[in-house]
DNA sequence: CGGAGTTGGTTGGATTTTCCAACTGAGGTA
DNA sequence: TACCTCAGTTGGAAAATCCAACCAACTCCG
């Protein structure tokens, strides 16, 4: 009996990005810090923590590590297009929180389309283009409900 | 000078569902896996660190511990509302794997939507309808940029 | 009746990770 | 010369994780 442990999707991409503090590094990329000391700054990480997880961000193709100085050798950090695909995950995160858990005096953090509109998040079905309720999807698993 | 560091709604979310092993238990919550023994076997997490999610989720709000036998008492674990509003999220995640993180052997996981196809997110805007693609976006922010 | 199995944990101790403050090095600025 | 910036590195304490074993309360089987 093979371990019965789930390796799926949701399971591969929180190996790149469920460390802690990983989710913030990506988020202060998204938002345009890409120097060390700003996104220890913006994040709170402990620097040697941020350190590790860009050089795995690096390792795993999500970030890219820009050399923009010469003397000292300097170097800042980019998203990949990779990287950036991450961008719905970051979104998500950021609804459930404008939605459940909004701090005093708003979020901080204000998204713009660019239809002119403040970004509200709706999940549709690429087959029909309809809006997604959870209950009308069903889940279909290989290993055994059972057990 | 306030701490620089950004409290938005990615953050709070994350003080929620960041700690490692949180996201694999809501999936097997949402799977239908409702005890605390399958949870162990499907997710892999250390017994005692899998009683420490469950507590804090329940804790939070996100998950409900649900006596489903009297003698000897036995609890089950389900998604409150709250919890089941982390669905788009684990969407997000299990899209990005399937995407750019595939097993050799395809996705374990299959969603199926109510229109009879395979589930496949696509994330837009509420006001226009417009499907979103990242580029469109534009990020406000009120901590200032430098610094 | 005795023994094994099920379920939902708890416990102790080793290992690993995180945290924090201080330090480094290469250069720029006053 | 003295101080500042930037991108880290280092050492050591503290916390979290992992693991195997244990436990309690019950059921099932023979």
């Amino acid at each position: 009996m093979t371990s019965q442990v789930r390796e799926c999707s949701v399971a591969r991409t929180l190996d790149l990005i469920g460390a802690k503090w990983t989710m913030l590094v990506v988020r202060e990329l998204h938002l345009g810090s890409h120097r060390f000391d700003q996104i220890v700054r913006h994040t709170g990480a402990p620097r040697d923590i941020l350190t590790d997880r860009l050089r795995k961000l690096e390792a795993n193709g999500l970030v890219e590590r820009v050399q923009y100085e010469d003397h000292p050798p300097r170097f800042e950090y980019h998203l990949t297009d990779l990287g950036r695909g991450l961008g719905p995950i970051l979104t998500m995160l950021r609804e459930f929180g404008d939605r459940h858990l909004a701090g005093e005096d708003g979020p901080p953090l204000r998204v713009e389309h660019s239809c002119g509109h403040d970004y509200q998040p709706v999940l549709t079905c690429r087959a029909c283009g309809e809006a997604v309720r959870s209950a009308d999807l069903t889940m279909h698993l290989d290993t055994a409900e059972a057990s």
